[in-house]
DNA sequence: TGTAAATTGAACAAAAATGAACAAAATTTA
DNA sequence: TAAATTTTGTTCATTTTTGTTCAATTTACA
C-alpha cells in the first residue's frame, strides 16, 4: 500500500459514504491518524475533497456541464430563434463566428446559401462548418483547450486583417442596460475586433446568462443590428 | 533480456495488476533497483505509466496518445529514431511541426523539456500536444479538412513573424540526390518559410516514400541539420 | 577489429514517507 | 465559562526509496 493507493481508497470512502473521519481511516487502512491527515490535506489542494475538523466530506464545488450536453438542452426554443437570426444570411458573405456553442445552431442554415466565406476562433466551428463543405478559415494564435479557441495578439492581427460582412457573436452576459460582457479578457477584444471590422454584427445569447456582468466589456447594443435571446 | 522486452514486461504487469514495486519487479526480473527504476523513468517520459515514491501505477492522466500511436509504440526503431530526433530538443525552445503524423512519434519526447512552446499548422498535433498541456499555436488560414492543415496566404504571413528555434518537418518525397518535395503546393512553401525562419530544421520521414519526388521541391537535404527516416 | 556509445549495477548521499511526541487549536462537556 | 477531551499541526527520528556518480560490461558501428 502507498500513497496512491491509500489516497485512492481514502477518496472512494469519502465519495461512497459522502466522508469520513480521520480516526476511522486511520484504523481501517492501518496508518497513523498524521499519515491520513497528510493525505487529507494533499487531496485537498488538488481539490478531490473538503476537510473538515475531525476527517473530510465530498467536495460538491460547482462543476461545468460539458459542451456536448449543453447543446441539448432547450434544442426546439433554439432552433427557431437561430432561424430568426439566420435572415441576417445573404449569398457570398464573408461570416465571422466567435468561439460559442450557441452558434452551433445557425450552422444548418448555411447550406442554403451559395459562395459563403467563414472566418471563426473555434476549433469546434471549423470542423462542423467544413464538414458542411464550406470554406472555412482559422484565426491564427495561441490554442485554448478549454473553450477550442484561438485568441491572443495573433488572432487579433489576422481579424484586423479582414472585413466581414457580417459577424455571429455569443457572449456572457448581457447587462440590463445593454452593455455586452464577457469573463475572458483575450475572447472579449476578439469579439471588440470582430464588431469593428464588420459591417454588421448580430449577437446571440442564452436567456440564461442575462441581466448579469462580467469584468470585461465587448460593446453596447446599440452597436448591434440585432440582439436574438435564445 | 534486453531492455525492449523488459520494458514491455514492466508494462505488462503494471497495466494488469494496476501498479508495481520497484522492489518486486527488481527480484521478479532479476535486475536492480536502478535498472528498474531508470525503466520507469523512461516509461514515465513517454507517458505509458506513472511513477510513484516505490514503483510505479498505470497512467490514468486525460492525456493518451491516440491509438495508432501506442500500438505502433513497441516498434522499437521507430521510437529509437524518434529519440534520435529528440536529442535536438532543449528547455524553452520555440519548435515548429509542420502537418504530418510522422511528427507525432515525436511528441513523448516533449514532456522531459521545460518552457517549450509549439507553433504548428497541423489541428490533429495541436489536440495532441494540447493535451500534454504545452502551449501551442496555431497558424491562421484557410482549413483543410484532408490533412487537417491550415495553410494559405495568411499561415505564410503568420510564420513570416516568427522565428523558432527549431522546425520538424516531414515531407512526401526525397529523392536520391536529396531534393525534399511534396504534391501540395500550399504545405510545400508553408515548409519553406518555417525552413526559411528557422535556426535548425529537422526532416522525419518514413522510409516507404524514399526515393520519390514530388510536383513541388521543398529544399535540400543540406539545407537540413538532420535528416530521419523512421 | 578497435573505438565510441549504451547498458547495467554498486555505493553512497539526498529526498520522501511515515510515525511518535507534544504543544496549540477546536470542540464538547460539566 | 472553565475544564476536559479530541483533533490538529509542528518537529524530529527512523526507515525506505530515489538519484548521482563511477566503473565494468556489452553492444553498435565505422
Amino acid at each position: 500500500m502507498n500513497l496512491n493507493n491509500r489516497q485512492k481508497k481514502i477518496l472512494q470512502i469519502v465519495n461512497s459514504t459522502g466522508g469520513a473521519k480521520v480516526s476511522d481511516l486511520s484504523k481501517s487502512l492501518y496508518f497513523s491518524g498524521m499519515t491520513i491527515r497528510r493525505d487529507l490535506q494533499m487531496m485537498e489542494n488538488e481539490g478531490l475533497l473538503k476537510r473538515v475538523h475531525g476527517g473530510a466530506i465530498v467536495n460538491d464545488s460547482d462543476f461545468q456541464y460539458p459542451i456536448w450536453y449543453r447543446m441539448e438542452i432547450n434544442k426546439e426554443q433554439k432552433k427557431k430563434l437561430a432561424q430568426r437570426a439566420a435572415k441576417h444570411l445573404r449569398d457570398g458573405q464573408v461570416i465571422f463566428f466567435n468561439t460559442s456553442s450557441t452558434l452551433a445552431y445557425l450552422l444548418p442554415y448555411l447550406q442554403q446559401y451559395k459562395n459563403l466565406q467563414i472566418i471563426t476562433n473555434s476549433v469546434h466551428l471549423l470542423f462542423m462548418i467544413s464538414k458542411m463543405h464550406i470554406p472555412c478559415f482559422l484565426t491564427g494564435g495561441r490554442y485554448n483547450e478549454v473553450e477550442g479557441s484561438i485568441s491572443g495578439r495573433q488572432a487579433e492581427a489576422f481579424l484586423r486583417g479582414i472585413n466581414p460582412d457580417i459577424a455571429f457573436l455569443s457572449c456572457e452576459a448581457l447587462s440590463p442596460d445593454g452593455c455586452v460582457s464577457n469573463s475572458n479578457e483575450d475572447l472579449a477584444e476578439i469579439d471588440r475586433i470582430a464588431i469593428e471590422q464588420s459591417k454588421t454584427a448580430v449577437l446571440l445569447m442564452d436567456q440564461s446568462k442575462l441581466g448579469e456582468r462580467c469584468t470585461y466589456t465587448v460593446c453596447h447594443t446599440d452597436r448591434l443590428a440585432d440582439v436574438i435571446l435564445l
